[in-house]
DNA sequence: GCATCATATGTACGCTCGTACACATGGGAT
DNA sequence: ATCCCATGTGTACGAGCGTACATATGATGC
């Protein structure tokens, strides 16, 4: 009954979404549990996210930050050897928050099966692609990209751990 | 009532459950969305698999077969002009059989959440890469696989085309 | 002040879910 | 021929789900 008129209301209920997924998965994501997770009335949730999808690219548009912050502030971009800088901060960001980095990724492949969530996701890859066309050209750029997810991927899905000396080189011939 | 001792019982309900996976997601496979599917009483599907997760494992490593299957029929591997050849036979897959190809990565990327299948999802990679170090190094074999996951996302996730051209000139490069 | 309306709350309905379990059936070992 | 038990079937239970909606509240514009 507590707390009517909470300005943040939106934001914290984004906020108690992201912290569900990162813990239980996109699997435990509901109204409900978001509205648990808040400590909001479910009736709250429901306005102001209509459908989960809602809920969902709000959610993934805040989590998208996640590694792009980590990227400008690597300073990456602006290090002479570009290959070593990206192979640095993909390790930074893996091993620095993984479990914010399974949630990331988690959202970001979400989109192969909701409609809803592949215009953040491709906004995601044209924003990233963009800063890194500003060190190369594009087409190395999308390439990068494509690699970059890949590694990611690959220690992610197998559990295995990452492998900085291994991703450099690759970027390298990728740079050419 | 009818059909009691069917001995290919098990098999049928993991044909029904990629059919379900691949209409409706995995978001949409449950215990009795198979068993309508495979027209199978409920009892069915839980007495085969007794948990979700057991299902799944046994359609991920039948789906994983889809793209070995076309990666061998291809010739890609014997090509003169590997690049070409993975380029080649990424297009057919992805254009040939999108849905396939989508429920494929959807399986594939389940493995993220769901520690079950990270198992199957690691052992995918290693034959696939193994299959690619027939032809060429360890750590180009992995980069190369990296890569193609990669595009492979980047054109699935945004809903983009695949550009063959653009694929090949990328595993050129890997392949330095 | 007062009317308006976005925001907030609580409750209820119908649905699907995983799970459990009692019972039926008949192949195969003995 | 008989028994065992893997396999198959039907039903029920409790929980969680999305959704809808009637109602309450107070910020805001006038």
């Amino acid at each position: 009954m507590a707390r009517r008129y909470d300005p943040d209301r939106r934001q914290r209920i984004i906020d108690a979404a992201i912290r569900v997924a990162g813990r239980d998965g996109l699997a435990g994501l509901s109204h409900r549990t978001v509205a648990a997770e808040a400590d909001v009335p479910l009736g709250s949730t429901t306005y102001h996210f209509a459908t989960l999808d809602d809920l969902l690219v709000a959610a993934l548009c805040q989590a998208n930050e996640g590694f792009a912050a980590v990227l400008d502030a690597s300073g990456a971009l602006a290090d002479d050897d570009l290959a070593a800088g990206l192979a640095r901060v993909l390790g930074d960001w893996l091993n620095g928050d993984r479990p914010g980095a399974e949630l990331e990724y988690e959202l970001y492949l979400a989109a192969l099966r909701r409609p809803a969530l592949r215009p953040v996701a491709a906004r995601w890859a044209e924003e990233t692609g963009a800063r890194l066309s500003a060190r190369i050209d594009a087409v190395t750029a999308r390439a990068l990209l494509a690699l970059m997810d890949g590694i990611c991927l690959q220690v992610l899905l197998t559990g295995g751990s990452y492998d900085e000396e291994y991703a450099r080189e690759a970027f390298e011939r990728v740079i050419g």
